[in-house]
DNA sequence: ATACCTGCAAAGGTTTTGCACATAC
DNA sequence: GTATGTGCAAAACCTTTGCAGGTAT
């Protein structure tokens, strides 16, 4: 939360209610939620709040390095408050995806270089399975 | 193109011009092609294939498992001939997309199990960064 | 006071769908 | 001959945009 303000107020944008709700909100979240599932979220508490709104928080958020954008390959784009480079885990059953913490790929990127005449300078790592739930229920 | 002429022979599929047109394209490029870049390369050859063909010719390729679906967060799908599990890496001044060689990732899925209670199967690495002509073009 | 942000509605881009006709088997 | 696939147009999604009015600084 206090990186939010002292970012904002150095890159001079406005802190208003609704950016803070759905930066409060990315941070209180394990879920990877979409802009969809957002705004669905924050309607009870802010219910004139548009989805518009929303998807224009979000690409601010990105853009100065608060929030990380996913893309596990759905057709539409997740958000996430934790911005450390983690992997993260989407069940291929129920769609849920989790992050996977211990393990940062960050030196991957020096690994790689050998491989490739790019300059690497980052990387995104989904992993596809089942989580605990579903894999229960298939017994 | 035996894989092909197995693979749809055995799930009872149709062996089309339009569908061996698109599997042939995908199977000589290196591009990493979207539907869109599909249709418009095989315009030429096949002037009366619709767009929505091509979209329904990979969707069933990719689900007989013989080409898979990319995500380099772009807000589209690009399509991959090449099935073996290999990262790719876009530039991210150009937007192209290349494949990463000589590198396979499929044993990080057995060093990932400790970090989650997942049943891991699959996963897809991207590496992002500038390729070798971006590179020289700001020098 | 004013530059920036919100909310609405409309537009843009990608992918899917329904259906009549065509074609691979 | 029949089940499946194609081509067209329309629809369904997700995301962006333009603009008038509102608000944080």
């Amino acid at each position: 939360m206090n990186n939010l303000t002292e970012i904002f107020k150095e890159k001079k944008l406005k802190l208003t209610p609704q950016r803070i709700a759905v930066y409060k909100y990315l941070k209180s979240s394990k879920e990877h939620p979409s802009a969809e599932t957002i705004y669905k979220a924050l309607q009870p508490e802010y219910p004139t709040m548009s989805l518009a709104t929303v998807y224009k928080a979000l690409k601010t958020l990105v853009e100065v390095g608060l929030v990380q954008e996913l893309n596990v390959g759905e057709g539409n784009f997740r958000y996430d408050g934790n911005i450390c480079n983690h992997p993260h885990i989407q069940c291929l059953s129920c769609g849920r995806v989790d992050d996977i913490e211990g393990f940062c790929f960050t030196d991957l990127n020096t690994s790689i270089k050998q491989y490739t005449d790019y300059e690497v300078l980052t990387n995104q790592v989904y992993f596809y399975g089942l989580c605990k739930d579903c894999k229960n229920k298939k017994k």
